[in-house]
DNA sequence: AATGAATGAGAGTTCATTCAT
DNA sequence: GATGAATGAACTCTCATTCAT
C-alpha cells in the first residue's frame, strides 16, 4: 500500500449545475432574488459567467431550480413520516418535532424558505410548487392524524388544522428569527430545546385526560 | 439643455411624504425592494418620479422610512400592553391573543414583515431596528411576565423564552402564510380565531394545576 | 446730531438682475457652466430660484450676462489707453503693463476669462464677443502702436502682432497660474512685479538702440 | 428582467482602453467634463456605452485618465531638457523655444490644457497632478538655469522666477488663443515663428552685454 | 413680484444575456 | 464545453424650467 493520498482529481463536468445550484442557493439567500448578480454565483461555483447559460437559460431558471431542488432532499421525509405513522398522536408529535428540529438546524433551509416567502409575489408558482408539494401537504397529513387523535378521543375537540399549525409554527419562527435578526446581535434560540418543549407543552393543552370539568 | 414642454400640475400637500410612504410601502411589499421601481411608486402616489426626491434622498431612504414607520403605530402598543398587565398570566395572555390577532390581520404588517426578513442582509440595520424596537422587546417583557407567573406558581417549570416563542409563533405564522400562499390557491387562516384557539391550548398546557402525575 | 447709524434699509428689486448676475459669477467660475447649479446661484443671491425666471429666460442667458458684463468695467478701458496714447512706445508700455498688472488682480477676472476658455466650443458667440471686442482690438491697437514704433525707429524689425502678444502674455499666463494651480499648492506669481520685470525686460529687447551690430 | 434582442458584436483588443482614452480627449476638450456624454465618446469610440465600464469605473476616471496620460508622452521630455542642458543659458532658450514651439502645435496639447484650467476646481487632484509633474517642475528648472546663467553673469539682475515665466508664456497663451479664438475667426499666431522672434527678444532684454548705461 | 413644489427629459451606471473565440 | 468581452435596456438620480399660490 504506497500511498495513502489518491491523486486530486478535480470536479469535472456533470456535477456542474448542482454547484452552480449550490452557489446560487448562497448567493440568493443573501441578497435575495433581484439583487442576486450573476457575476457572484459565477465566481462562487468557480465558473464563468457564460458557462451557467449552457446550464440555464435564464436567472430565473436558476432560481427556480434552486428553490424546487431545495423541496426535495430532507423536507419531503416529512410529511411521509406523518402520513405513515400508525401509533398514539403523542408518538407522531414528539417524532415530528425532534425531525422537524433537526431539519430546521440545518443551514440553507432558513435561506430558501426566507427566498420563497419574500419572492412569492414575484415567483407565484414557486409559491404555489412549495404549497402543493410541501407546506400543503405536510399540514394536511397532521390534520388528518388530529382528527383521527379526536375521534380515539386522544385530542380534545378544536379545528384540527389551527391545532397542526399551532404545533409546527415555533420551529418556523424560529429559523425565521436566526436568518434575520441573529445576525445583528438577536439572541438566537436553541432550536432542538423549543421544539421539545413547545410539543410537550401543547400536547398537554391538547390532550383529553385532564381536561378540567 | 432640457426641454420646454407643458407640464401638468397636481394638487399642494404637506402629507405628500405620507403619501408615498403608503404608495412604496404597497409597492416595496409586493415586488421587494430590489424589484420595486421608482416609476411605480411615483405613479401608484400620483406624483413624478422627480417629486420623491423632494422627500427621499434615494430609494433606500424611503425604504427605512416605510419600515420604520410600519413600527410606531399598532405594534408598538403590544409590548405597553405586555408590560403593563397586572392580574393573572392567563389574562394577559388572552388580551395579548386578541389584540395580535387584530393587529396582524391589518394588511400592511404582513408586507412589511416580508420585507424585514427579505432584506435584513442587505439592511441590517433595519433588521436591528425591528429586533431592537419591536420583536425583542416585545418577547422580552412576556418572557418576564412568564417569569413572574412562574414564581407565582400560575405557569410550570420550563424555559420561559421558549414558552414566549411558542405562544405568539403561530400568528406569525399565520400572517407569513396569508401572505406567501393565500395568493396562489393556499387555504387562509382564520386569524383571530387562530389566536384564540392557539392560546388557550397553551395556557392549558402551561397551566399549574393539573399537572401530570 | 442724534444718532449716527441710519436705518438699514435692504435691498429692493431693480439690483435684483446685477446680484443674480454677481452670484452667477462666483458659481460659474467656481464650478464651470455646466456644473454650475440654478439653486446655487438663486441661494447665493439670496433669492428663490423662480425669481431668476423673472429677469433670464434661460441659465445660458444667465451666463452671458455674465460673460458679457464683465467685459465692460475695466477691460475696455485698456484699449482706449493703448488707441490714445500719444509719447514714445517704452510710455506706453510701462502705462498698459501698471493697468494690466493692477486689472489682473482683481479677483473675477480670472474667473471670467477661465470660463471663457472653457466653454469657447459651447457657446462661441461669447468666444466671438470676447475676441470682436477685447482680445481682438486691444491686441490690434498694440500692434498698430508697434507698427508705428517701429516706423520711427524706436523697436526694431519683427512681426508686430507677435510682440504685441509677447508683451501681454505673461500676465495672462499669471492670471491663469492663480486660477488654476494656486488652489492646489502652487506658489503665485506677484502680478505687478511680473509685469514690470517682464516689460522692462522685453523692451530692452525690442529696443533700436543698443541693438548688436 | 431584461431584453433578448440580438445585439451586434464588433473586435476584440487589448487597445481599448486607450481608444475609449482618445475618444474622450476629443469630446472632453470639445464640451468641456460636465457637457460631454457617455454616449458620445462610446460612439466616438466605437464601443457600447457599457463596454467603457469593463475598463473604467466612472466618468470622472476616464477623465482623470485622460488628463494623467496626456502628460507623459511629450510635455515631460521638456523638463530633461532643461535640466540636462550644460552649454550658455542662451542655447538652452533656444532648444526650449523650439522644442516647445513644437509641442504646443500638436493638437490635443491644447485641448488637455484647456480641461485643466477648466476643472481646477472640480478636480484639485488633477491640477495638482499637472502642477506637480509638470508646470512646476518644468518652470523650476528653468529658474534653476537662470539662477546659474545669472551666476556665471551670463543675465542680468532680475527674479529668476519670473524671468522663466516671461520665457514660456507667450506659448501658452498662442495655445489657448488657438483654441479659444480661431474657431470664431480669430487670426492664429504661427507658433514656431511666436516662439522664435519671443525668445530671441526677450534673450537681448535679458542678456548681461549691453546693459543701459 | 416672488416663491418653491412639482415636473420630466436626460445622464451615469448596472447587469442579464449573447457570441466570437 | 467554456470563456469573458461586449451589448443595450432599464433604473436611479439630477436639475433646468414651470406655474399655482
Amino acid at each position: 500500500m504506497p500511498r495513502a493520498t489518491p491523486p486530486k482529481f478535480r470536479r469535472r463536468a456533470a456535477e456542474r449545475p448542482d454547484e452552480i445550484i449550490a452557489a446560487a442557493l448562497r448567493i440568493f439567500a443573501e441578497k435575495g432574488f433581484a439583487a442576486a448578480r450573476l457575476d457572484d454565483i459565477a465566481a462562487r461555483a468557480g465558473v464563468s459567467k457564460g458557462a451557467i447559460y449552457l446550464y440555464f437559460a435564464t436567472k430565473e431558471d436558476i432560481f427556480r431550480a434552486v428553490v424546487e431542488q431545495a423541496i426535495a432532499p430532507n423536507l419531503q421525509a416529512l410529511q411521509t413520516m406523518v402520513t405513515s405513522h400508525p401509533g398514539p398522536f403523542v408518538d407522531l408529535a414528539r417524532s415530528l418535532a425532534a425531525a422537524l428540529g433537526q431539519v430546521m438546524s440545518r443551514a440553507d433551509v432558513g435561506g430558501v424558505a426566507k427566498m420563497v416567502i419574500g419572492e412569492a409575489r414575484n415567483f407565484p408558482e414557486l409559491a404555489r410548487v412549495w404549497h402543493d408539494r410541501l407546506a400543503g401537504p405536510t399540514l394536511g397529513a397532521l390534520t388528518v392524524a388530529i382528527v383521527a387523535a379526536q375521534e380515539r378521543g386522544e385530542v380534545r375537540a378544536g379545528v384540527p388544522r389551527l391545532y397542526a399549525l399551532s404545533l409546527i409554527a415555533p420551529l418556523v419562527v424560529g429559523v425565521i428569527w436566526r436568518e434575520t435578526f441573529t445576525p445583528v446581535g438577536g439572541a438566537a434560540f436553541d432550536l432542538p430545546a423549543l421544539a421539545e418543549q413547545h410539543v410537550e407543552t401543547l400536547l398537554q393543552g391538547m390532550s383529553m385526560q385532564d381536561a378540567p370539568s
